[in-house]
DNA sequence: TCGATAGTTCCAAAAAGGTCGAACTGTGAG
DNA sequence: CTCACAGTTCGACCTTTTTGGAACTATCGA
């Protein structure tokens, strides 16, 4: 491999998302609850994130929130030595109209 | 096996479905057309649906719309010598408001 | 009554998704 | 400069989904 803790890694544009994926993202319940803390509690550190998921392997988490960036869901940026978990709920909105809200609230 | 035609099949109450099972039904590519489809053209029968997946067998047809069905998003009901399709379009409203229109119209 | 039709279930195989330990690497603290 | 920390990737393994053929059965038409 060639840099382990990845700086930077890849976002897809929200264009370039197909519906089928984000709802399929959206179908695990924890990823559900992830997503639900970052739209209340807005942006978090990995560690925050995962401190609601007790007992989880950090490997585990970092599937999770692999599945849900390359959905365009949440954006995962360094921030220092940590790194910094957003929804990237306008962007969403705008490809998905009333998506995100729908789901968040039911 | 008792009965193969099976039918009356087994519908969940609304109440008893949760977001992530409708999420994952709707996150495939065939499903997610086939309730494009009933939520545009009403009531179908499995034959009728089935003629927008061209040679797709007819298990693996069946096979989704009992995944639909199980999620609460679909009834299936014998009909003389074959079954009709419908979407449960009010019940799912009612449980899961906004979200079905969000998904149907992205 | 007999046959063809519509559609489901069963079963086994293939594909995809999820879990977890181990290895790894920027970064900031000391 | 070195070390511990935060977090990702890799690889192996297990579980769940998906696929498709075969067996099956109410129903209707002839």
């Amino acid at each position: 491999m060639s840099d382990a803790t990845t700086r930077r890694l890849p976002h897809p544009e929200l264009e370039d998302v197909e519906l089928p994926a984000v709802l399929f993202a959206l179908s695990d319940p924890i990823r559900l609850d992830l997503v639900r803390q970052l739209a209340t509690q807005g942006s978090l550190t990995v560690a925050q994130c995962q401190a609601t998921e007790p007992g989880m392997p950090k490997s585990t988490f970092s599937y999770h929130l692999k599945t849900l960036r390359e959905a365009g869901l949440i954006r995962n940026e360094p921030a220092g030595r940590q790194r910094t978990v957003t929804l990237r709920k306008e962007e969403v909105d705008k490809r998905f109209p009333a998506l995100l809200d729908a789901v968040l609230s039911s």
